[in-house]
DNA sequence: CGATGTCATGATATCGGTGTCATTAACAAT
DNA sequence: ATTGTTAATGACACCGATATCATGACATCG
């Protein structure tokens, strides 16, 4: 493999000259530059990141943990979109000539130290960590001292961190609902102790709140378990008692749910959207795209929240994040309207509003 | 940072006696390795991978090329499930000591020269080549002359390659459910020029062939488009067309089909699995386990894949390739049998039969 | 007992770049 | 004419490891 030293004989320069021209830290003369660059093709030399690093002390690379790529979570298979960050992420890095390194934690926290040594050999210039969904996480203390922000995940030592605006969506959501006629909206929610949990009903409350609808507190019920194995039986249930209340449509906590109550909503023989709308959350779209009807539902913007967060570290590094930025930033995605959602009751003032909507 | 010298000043050794600690390439006192150990930890010494790189021309890394990570396909957003095969990979890999550098070509060809570059730049010793579907590429040159293995793809230069037995998944479903008394199965096929379409259907046809059933050549339709845009309309017709064959299960070309057939058989009033069976392919989980009922499907082995091609690419950097070895290797995946498939007809030997199976 | 081998360690060169400083020529400003 | 400034380039040291070779202390062997 062909060196600077071979490049600058070929060119008839000295060794230094031919990294001006790579670098661009000093004036070199057209016709220098034009030689040393012909000689680089014709060496086919390519610059050792090692050598360079080694020098300059700095590697170019971020790494990045997550959990996403081997969550072989043992209940859930949730965190494949995830891959969508990373890829929001990547991008971003690409374009500041930063190289990604990612490590796999496999899902267990316990493999974090090796890969952060990893890491730490490689000289990172930051880290970005990734949970697989809005969650609060504790960082190990050496990770704490290195440059790092937190996607999809905070901690209680406010590092920086971007998370998904879950108020906001379900806001977005019930909002265009009641736009849209509905006043007898159903939420089948994650489990409690989920962290977007709280935040989606407070979403849900303040959309009824300004519209001015009253909620019919039996509508809203837990519909899934943290662990699949009575979650049919749960999720039937759940189904039973908000369809006590009469409800027009119903949301769910995610996608995954609503192609579940797809399933139990025709086994009860209720067609959707004619008889009973259904939204979701997530808008995963291999799933809301190819139910039938199309699903509803509100995005998680995951491609958005990693191009957001490598923004954010990025700035860390050269040091030019604005001293009033805050540490806690949200990133808000649209709602996917589909034909799983019926418009009811329409009159002429609801339809010009919805006009302003889109 | 802490370098190898101040680990030999504070324990009191030449820096390379504490490289010998470190690489265990010669023999050392334990009393040396002892204090050489404990400077290294009250320094919280990190070894410089690149200055190690430098000198020993070894950098450790592997690059791997994939368009999953950020296929953003206009019409299709398989490709998500190859982030298994990444998981795979990075196991192997991260037990050789090696670290993944990850590229995303973003599903674009025409980046991949510059991620070469970043490659190439930190003198990957191998590249693993990830495609999002069983398919065959062409590679540029520049990537034909590094050693190089192919996942999810193959070439027409017989490059080392790692594929799916898509003729064995199926053979093995169809068997299955031949087996499980079924003898008018439908198949609803991938569009033909997919490279898994030919081999599936052989795999269908030796399974009918080998259990000495014939095959109603209206049982085997197109079901789907590479564009989605009329996808609904041609499936409504294919499946139309097989109905009228009177198949007792169907089985679809990916569990996406699956469950748009899912809601087509409801709109026709069609039970499942009751008064007709349904499998999938690609076990797809978050599809496969969430529809009710559970979607019988053969699975594609993304894991298994990316293990077996990082092992594959492992012996080519490390010479001991096995001569006798293919170049080719084909990787077989279980089938999941879900509620979605009912048994028919069943007698003592078919019992007995199914017994041995699982 | 000298020759040879093994253990344990150090001295030195080197990997391939870039940072620092020096040098020269040309030209502008004083 | 003197000084200062900028363009264009090179010499040299150095980043932090490891490869190579050398060395001294012992142990083993014929």
């Amino acid at each position: 493999m062909a060196t600077i030293y071979d490049v600058a004989k070929a060119a008839g320069v000295s060794p230094k000259t031919v990294s001006r021209v790579m670098n661009g830290d000093a004036p070199v003369n057209e016709k220098t530059r034009a030689a040393v660059e012909t000689a680089m093709a014709q060496l086919n030399y390519v610059p050792s990141s090692a050598a360079r690093t080694m020098r300059s002390q700095r590697s170019g690379l971020i790494g990045m943990i997550t959990g996403a790529i081997s969550a072989v979570h043992e209940f859930e298979d949730a965190g494949l979109p995830e891959i969508y960050l990373v890829q929001g992420a990547q991008r971003v890095f690409a374009q500041a000539n930063r190289t990604l390194l990612i490590a796999d934690s496999g899902g267990r926290a316990d493999r974090i130290p090796a890969l952060l040594q990893t890491f730490r050999e490689h000289r990172v210039e930051g880290v970005l960590y990734v949970a697989d969904y809005h969650q609060q996480v504790s960082l190990p203390q050496s990770l704490r001292d290195g440059r790092i922000v937190l996607a999809n995940c905070f901690d209680a030592e406010d590092t920086p961190c971007v998370l998904p605006d879950d108020e906001g969506g379900q806001f977005a959501l019930v909002d265009g609902l009641i736009r849209r006629g509905h006043r007898r909206i159903a939420y089948l929610t994650l489990p409690e102790h989920y962290a977007a949990c709280a935040l989606r009903v407070s979403g849900y409350r303040r959309a009824h709140a300004e519209n001015g609808v009253e909620i019919d507190e039996r509508l809203i019920q837990v519909g899934a378990l943290p662990s699949p194995t009575h979650e049919f039986d749960l999720l039937w249930d759940a189904l039973d008692r908000v369809l006590r209340a009469e409800p027009t449509v119903i949301c769910c906590a995610n996608d995954k749910m609503a192609m579940r109550v797809y399933g139990l909503l025709r086994e009860r023989g209720l067609a959707i959207p004619r008889e009973m709308s259904v939204a979701g959350y997530d808008d995963y779209r291999t799933i809301a795209e190819h139910l039938h009807p199309g699903l509803t539902s509100a995005q998680l913007p995951y491609a958005a929240m990693g191009a957001r967060a490598a923004d954010k570290l990025l700035r860390l590094i050269t040091g030019t994040q604005r001293p009033a930025e805050a540490n806690r930033e949200l990133v808000s995605g649209p709602v996917a309207w589909r034909d799983s959602v019926q418009s009811r009751d329409f009159n002429i003032t609801q339809l010009s509003t919805r006009r302003k909507e889109t």
